[in-house]
Formats: structure tokens, C-alpha cells, sequence
DNA sequence: TATTGTTATACTCTATAACTATA
DNA sequence: TATAGTTATAGAGTATAACAATA
């Protein structure tokens, strides 16, 4: 027994799309790893970049995350990397508006543009009509 | 702010990846719950399954989970579940190697089953040629 | 000297329960 | 009463270091 087969688990969705989305990690990790930025911090950053004024309930529900785990991420965001401001929400009382300092802004580009590059790297393997198809079924699935 | 922008990462197949993969566990555990198996577990069943004789560090290789995290696993399944058996491997007499009991076998087969079907339903929204492409894409990929 | 399987352990990630302030 | 944000905590899941037996 040399050659393991595999071919049977290679008939799921969900096991490809889970190699590859583990693959895109181990790749990520490294590479980010210069903004210190991990997969969820990058892409709650990035959110927080393209939605000015989000709520942390809202970055949860589009995450799928649990607001409990995004404290602690907000507060070293703001206390510690003064990377993000929270202002009070302009209607609700009880909610906080994310938004990005300057300094927040500067390293949101520069790390979207290195997320950028590591996903051209981890998909170096498809045409580029392939990688749009690729991000099209993908979208059918989880959108 | 209502509508959240995800515009940009959406660019990202490791986004897109993880989402869809997150979802396909999300619909996985309850429907395995019934076989006591969560993913790792299940890919570990199917592979012996397929592989008769295979080795735990084979199944460390293919699967890229570390050795550690394994041993648990087979034991619980050997000695507790009665799903597998450990046999002196023919030519390396550090290695053993893993064989499915009846039990397991029956079990094994009900599990990819059910595993197919969830596949399906997480997939519902593709037509059969986009599944086949997005596994095709996928495997180009990681493999 | 390298590898298989193992033990013990630590770290990361994620989930649950309960609280406060406001709606 | 329901929701936003928070705290404390528990549980998965995964990773590292070191060991005995065999190659």
C-alpha cells in the first residue's frame, strides 16, 4: 500500500472546499503574518474598511461569528494598535459604529493587497476564467 | 447602514473556500450525529474504508492532521466502537496497519451515504455540470 | 540516524451562559 | 420583552516536544 486511494472523498464539495480553504490558510498565515493580521481579523478589518460605521453585530452576522469572540479583536484593534475608532451609533443607543483610523486605513490597504497576491498564488493553478467561475459557484453555494 | 458590503472579499476563492466549507459542516454534524462521526473522523472511516491496511501515518500524510491527533481517535474506534482493527503491517514492524470490522464496514457505507446526500443538499443550488466543474476546480487546487 | 506510534501538554479557535444598558 | 455589547468560561480542534520500538 503505497498509493492512498482517495477518490471517494474527492466526490464532496465540502472536502475540496475545505483543502483548499486550508491550503489559502497556510499560505495566509505567514504571509500576514507581517500586518499581524490572522483570516477572521483580516476580514473583519477589511469590512470595517469597506462599511464605515458597522456595528459589531452586523460584522457577526455576515461572518457567521459570535460576538463574544470579536471583543477582545475590537479592543486590541483600539486600545492597543489604534487601528480602529468606535463612535456612538447616530440612532441607537446601545450600539457602536466601527470605524478606521488613519493608521487602520494605511494597513487595511496594504494587507487587502497581500491577501490579494496570496490568493492569486494559492489559485496560480487556473486560468483566470476558471478562477472567476470558481468564485461564482462557491458564491452560489454560501451567498 | 444596512446592507453590508462583502464586494471585495468575495475577489477571494480562500474566502469563498471557508465559507463553503463552513457551510457544509454547519449541515454535516447534525445529520452525522446520528453515526457519531464529525468530519476528520468521517474522512478517517472512509479512507480506511477504501485503503484497507493503511497506515495511521499514511492517513496523517493524505488527510495533513498530525500523528497525535490521531491516536485518540483510532482507539476510541478500536476498543470503545468496535469499528476497526489494528494488524501487524506485513514488511514494517513499527507500523500497523488499520482494517474495518464488519461493523465498521456497515457503518462506513451507511456514513458515505449520508455524506453524499449532504453533499448534495449543500450543492442544491448547482446544476449537475457546475458540481462537476467546482469539484474539478477545487481538486486542481489542492491535489 | 530516521521513522512509526505514542504520551503529555499547550495553544488557537469557537461556543454558551449570564450580565448591563438601551430599545 | 428584545437587542447590542460585554464578561467569564468551557469546549473543540490542532500543534509541539519528547519517548520507546523498529528500520
Amino acid at each position: 500500500m503505497d498509493q492512498v486511494d482517495t477518490s471517494f472523498l474527492q466526490t464532496l464539495v465540502g472536502y475540496g472546499a475545505r483543502r483548499v480553504s486550508l491550503a489559502a490558510i497556510a499560505s495566509f498565515l505567514p504571509r500576514m503574518a507581517a500586518y499581524e493580521l490572522r483570516p477572521v481579523e483580516f476580514s473583519v478589518l477589511s469590512l470595517i474598511h469597506h462599511n464605515p460605521g458597522i456595528t459589531s453585530r452586523q460584522l457577526c452576522s455576515v461572518l457567521n461569528i459570535q460576538p463574544p469572540n470579536l471583543v477582545g479583536m475590537l479592543q486590541h484593534y483600539e486600545k492597543k494598535r489604534g487601528l480602529i475608532e468606535r463612535r456612538p451609533h447616530p440612532s441607537d443607543g446601545r450600539a457602536l459604529g466601527l470605524h478606521l483610523t488613519t493608521a487602520g486605513r494605511q494597513l487595511a490597504r496594504k494587507a487587502e493587497h497581500a491577501a490579494s497576491q496570496n490568493d492569486a498564488q494559492v489559485t496560480a493553478r487556473l486560468s483566470a476564467a476558471e478562477r472567476r467561475t470558481l468564485l461564482r459557484l462557491l458564491e452560489k453555494i454560501y451567498l
